[in-house]
DNA sequence: TAGGCCATCTGGTCCT
DNA sequence: AGGACCAGATGGCCTA
């Protein structure tokens, strides 16, 4: 594979998947390729080119009965205020604690009705906004990815978002060293004596190649590395806000 | 209508 | 003790 071949392997958007996955098919019988290529299938069989346009859905709705907010609107989007605030405080359907008796679990019975129900909000608040996190920073990885954005697609599924990633980050990887490869041999028709300038030099060592060995930085610095990274969202930093 | 995807709740476990 | 993380369960929405 070319590095001018892997720069139109995800051209941005505009580009179908379907043709992203031939051009990959195409390609060698590296393993990363094939890695790539069993990926990028189960990637695209998941998320895009089924046609159809990204319909707004009603997220809040999840949770049945239990939590029957507005449609449409994310429990966050009205402001950590979801319909359990009107609920009868009881277990899921679903919930060990239901099974069993359907009502609240031992571990919680050393409290107050209402001191139950507030705990058990905070907790269901926390998580929401746990995933909201979470579904932020697939949100981020989405933008990304070089896959068709328009609004005619429909948005990839969290695993094919996962996948395509991994797929993506494997032939970046390849490219880069198919790159350092044909500077090395360019370099041999010239005098060892005289290396690049670092300007010129991209796998110089003040290269940042992430696949080079070392070890990973430490928190600070990785912070610092991953800007798109919010302190918040690292366990290890200090700089939290 | 079945299957895929999703949001949410919930209890358990681990960590600080 | 409180928070983060995880997995199971449930029901809603959407598409084929």
């Amino acid at each position: 594979m070319s590095v001018a071949q892997g720069a139109e392997l995800f051209p941005g958007s505009g580009d179908l998947p379907e043709q992203a996955m031939a051009e990959l098919k195409s390609l060698g019988s590296d393993p990363y390729l094939a890695l790539a290529q069993s990926y990028g299938q189960s990637a695209f069989a998941y998320g895009p080119g089924r046609g159809a346009a990204e319909s707004p859905r009603g997220y809040a709705g999840g949770g049945g009965a239990f939590h029957p907010a507005p449609l449409g609107k994310s429990a966050e989007s009205s402001g950590e205020q979801s319909g359990d605030e009107e609920d009868a405080f009881e277990p899921a359907k679903g919930s060990p604690a239901y099974e069993r008796d359907g009502k609240l679990p031992a571990g919680a019975l050393g409290k107050k009705p209402k001191e139950q129900r507030s705990l058990r909000l905070s907790i269901n608040a926390r998580e929401r906004r746990r995933m909201h996190d979470l579904n932020d920073a697939l949100d981020g990885l989405r933008s990304v990815i070089p896959y068709a954005h328009s609004p005619s697609v429909r948005k990839l599924s969290k695993i094919a978002t996962l996948l395509l990633a991994k797929n993506y980050i494997l032939m970046q990887a390849q490219a880069l060293e198919e790159m350092r490869r044909l500077v090395a041999y360019l370099n041999q028709g010239q005098a060892l004596s005289t290396p690049l300038p670092a300007t010129l030099n991209p796998f110089g060592q003040s290269a940042v190649y992430p696949f080079s060995g070392t070890a990973l930085p430490s928190c600070p610095e990785k912070c610092t590395a991953f800007p798109g990274t919010t302190s918040s969202l690292c366990k290890h930093c200090n700089d939290k806000p």
